[in-house]
DNA sequence: CTTGTATTATGCTATATAGCACTTTAAACT
DNA sequence: AGTTTAAAGTGCTATATAGCATAATACAAG
């Protein structure tokens, strides 16, 4: 095939050969002895050498020798990519996740880093798109562990929004009991009783997470989880709409919803508003994010702040420190949310 | 400082030096010839010019010579740059720029680039950001000419929103112009005769051309501009809220306004439903984008839609053009834009 | 005017050799 | 036992030289 193959090349073959079938594991012998042993001379054994270190296959250090590069060693990018599922509705131009998104390319930059978002590992005509990474960033949700577990295979990880099954990948989320159960306590201390939940997807931590809090908060003031006050969404603006036709629909209205995110919260209104229902007088409504138009719509919506820039800027630091091989304090983060109250929730009316 | 500078690295300096102050125009000397007018051996010529090329400053081709790399002629990297200038209030998470930035990412997945957002040519670290990109789509306003004049000696560019002043830098638009007369149309076939207008900056063409065909709306019905009418604001929510304020102070109110964007629309929505104004019964409003939330609040936002995906799908095509060196047809795309009608336009009442 | 051949220039491969700078190790000397 | 010195090993720089493969050019022959 070929004409004529360097033998240079041929040096080059034979040493991945070697390091592929372990015949060289750490340290390679010396260019001299190299040379002697394979029967070329110095100077073409070292041009293979350099060849091999301009590919980040093996590194040298002076005086000491020349060793096979260990896979985190690889050339710096300068980039951290960020992950989110393309089944993501809208993804990262959805309200919520392009607050995340922009706080990360924030921190990122000012660690030097530039973000790359991506939610596809195949997409790359030329290669591995990982290769473009020091490091990633994933929302993670159970449909995207296998991902993340490739991702992982090749790269640091750190994970937002939810832990990852696999404990031993670092997590950044959101004490979403916590903050759930705040919001449930503020609704119980404007007299309502009967309070409705709109899930998200209860796939993933999140959503688990939610719901434990709303149960949880129901138990504290001895109220029963009454399972026709609980409808599944899926964080859509359009389950949102729905939701609210669903409690409606019930024989005795709740006098409250509490909503898993404020895409849904924004649906409810609209439905409740369409229904000739007003917020809050009639019904008290509460979200989850804070997202940006929460405050700018009317009746302005009373929510749970997202701490997005907290979020950002632990996620970025430890992985940071992953990529500089340095160990982390806490795998695992969660940060606490605060209710921001605004307009929608107001007193219980005693007529339902 | 260094104790002793290796030759080769003199030579490289020596090199580059001369390709910089255009000593060398195009072609090296050969290696031997080189070797003899320095003064150093021919392996140690070769060994810079080697390195040089590792660098991709040059490049060889047996038989012929050694040439000075074309800028165009650089390592593909895959990647596309997205620049959107910090000053823009939230950024890439404005609701405007992350549909354009969501569009844009999965146009440049399609042809096999990842997408990486970056406000600040100097936030990196190591070396010059521009260097991880193929090309640049920029968000051009008036204040980043000279950032994207920067860009523009490295990369091919395509500027997106605004043409440049420099009429050599392609550029996808809207159709503003037209965009707005049909807006001001949509209100006249419902018998408004006040119409305000709540202009964004002014200082881009964006801005320029939605004010030229509201002004040029009226003329076409005869309507006076009214300077009272006009409200500069720059397109951020609270200047919706101010600019509604304004309206309302004025001894007559206008029937309906016009709004540049829909953020400000919304800001303006707001404030009205706060004075008890009822939209769309004592007050029409439009707006401008069509952001997610439009269709979303109550009542539901009549808005011109930002042909989003068209203008990626340009761009991205544009620009991939230009980094393979392809000529292009047309420099300067300007893509219509749809009014879509809901609720918050009405019959203008005869009692104002 | 074409054709074929020789020359020349180019970069590429390969080898041999000499010395430098630095670190580690071993030996020699207090 | 501790210190000093010497030797060996490492990768790095530098040079000289010989020949290869290819392409362009020049030139002579037909």
């Amino acid at each position: 095939m070929s004409k004529k193959t360097p033998k240079y090349l041929l040096v080059e073959k034979y040493i991945k050969k070697s390091i592929k079938n372990k015949t060289i594991t750490d340290k390679l012998p010396g260019e001299r002895t190299l040379a002697k042993e394979l029967g070329f001379s110095y100077m073409t054994i070292r041009k293979a050498i350099d060849n091999l270190v301009a590919q980040g296959i093996i590194y040298k250090i002076p005086t000491k020798g020349t060793f096979i590069s260990d896979r985190r060693k690889r050339k710096r990018t300068n980039n951290i990519g960020y992950f989110l599922d393309s089944s993501i509705e809208s993804g990262v131009s959805s309200p919520y996740y392009s607050m995340i998104f922009h706080a990360l390319e924030k921190e990122a930059a000012n660690h030097g880093y530039s973000l790359v978002y991506f939610s596809d590992l195949n997409h790359s005509n030329n290669g591995d798109i990982l290769d473009k990474f020091d490091g990633v960033i994933a929302s993670c949700f159970p449909r995207v562990e296998n991902t993340i577990q490739q991702i992982k295979q090749q790269l640091p990880v750190v994970v937002i929004d939810n832990a990852s099954s696999d404990k031993t990948i670092p997590s950044v989320i959101i004490d979403n009991f916590n903050a759930v159960l705040d919001s449930l306590d503020h609704l119980y201390q404007l007299d309502h009783r009967r309070i409705a939940f709109m899930t998200g997807l209860e796939d993933s931590d999140v959503g688990k997470n939610r719901c434990a809090g709303f149960q949880s908060g129901l138990n504290r003031y001895g109220l029963e989880l009454d399972e026709n006050l609980v409808y599944r969404g899926n964080y859509s603006f359009k389950s949102g709409l729905d939701g609210a036709s669903y409690f409606l629909s019930l024989a005795e209205h709740p006098t409250a919803i509490l909503c898993a995110n404020d895409s849904m919260a924004l649906g409810a209104m609209r439905r409740l508003h369409h229904e000739g229902i007003k917020v809050p007088e009639d019904m008290s409504i509460l979200g989850f994010d804070d997202i940006e138009v929460a405050s700018q719509i009317v009746p302005a919506l009373t929510t749970v702040k997202a701490p997005i820039n907290e979020i950002a800027n632990t996620a970025v630091s430890m992985l940071e420190q992953l990529i500089k091989g340095e160990p982390l304090d806490n795998k695992h983060v969660a940060l606490s949310a605060e209710l921001v109250v605004r307009q929608t929730c107001a007193k219980a009316s005693t007529i339902v």
